[in-house]
DNA sequence: CCATTTACCTATCGTGTCAATAGGTTTTTG
DNA sequence: CAAAAACCTATTGACACGATAGGTAAATGG
């Protein structure tokens, strides 16, 4: 299950992407408006500037701002950088592991079939992608 | 991330499939083939017991079957059994959840894409289709 | 008939991650 | 220079994961 970390770190990109115009966003703003602790932001958007996703200013009139247009910027960096990893299962999450049951192993293939399906799904969508969905959604899983 | 319970399990059923014509399996037999510990597989065998996947018959001459066909099975109901559920993200995997951001969320279309994706993956493969993998994978991730 | 074999049951444990809170220090600017 | 902002370190409670331990109940082969 992708964790709160995933989760909230596109909440916070779709949320500096839509305010981009007014300059840096202070954290405070981000909270608020996406109700979720600004403490606890602060841990995931230090992970987001150390990874690259995103730059802070400090001082007055300071803030977040995207480092890249938002069509340059692919759902599945942003997941990849905050979960660790996007893959499946272990024996694929570290390609230098070297399974002694890997050969005649009857679910392996299953698990990289489903690991590339994982992968093309989340770098196929871009942010701006997700700015465009629909504001109202009827879909019932 | 698949846990050790859902890829156990899935080794355990191709296992019982393997064997099927011995008749019942004893888990000592199955967690010697795997590599398995046998204490910590019975806890998972008991789940898929009681799950409606096998089933156990104690004494000599005991142990595990399988309840139908290999063909019967889909990957999907033995993986959503032993994790509990498919769903990549919490808002999804209960029904009854009405999320307060749900109108206006610029994600929910994407996890609910990505949840159908799962789903149709791993109920379009059956427990045969792994037994009739190629033995050796030779793929890279 | 009984010892063996098997499933079945309850409890416990160490480790790690998740989600969050707390209380600071540094940097910048209006 | 005071306010506002990022930035930093530490801690916490709850829970799941992966596994181990030590038993009881049931059925059968000899």
């Amino acid at each position: 299950m992708i964790s709160t970390k995933g989760r909230y770190a596109l909440r916070v990109m779709i949320d500096l992407a839509e305010n981009a115009e007014k300059g840096p966003i202070p954290l405070r703003d981000v909270a608020e408006r996406q109700g979720i602790s600004k403490k606890y932001l602060e841990i995931i958007v230090k992970e987001m500037v150390t990874g690259g996703l995103i730059t802070g200013t400090s001082g007055k009139g300071g803030g977040y701002r995207l480092c890249r247009a938002a069509e340059e910027y692919t759902v599945g960096e942003i997941i990849e950088l905050m979960e660790g990893t996007l893959a499946p299962v272990a024996c694929l999450s570290d390609p230098d592991y070297d399974c002694p049951r890997r050969d005649g192993c009857k679910t392996l293939p299953m698990w990289t079939e489903y690991a590339h399906m994982i992968h093309d799904f989340f770098y196929g969508k871009t942010l701006s992608d997700l700015l465009n969905t629909p504001p109202i959604q009827t879909w019932v899983i």
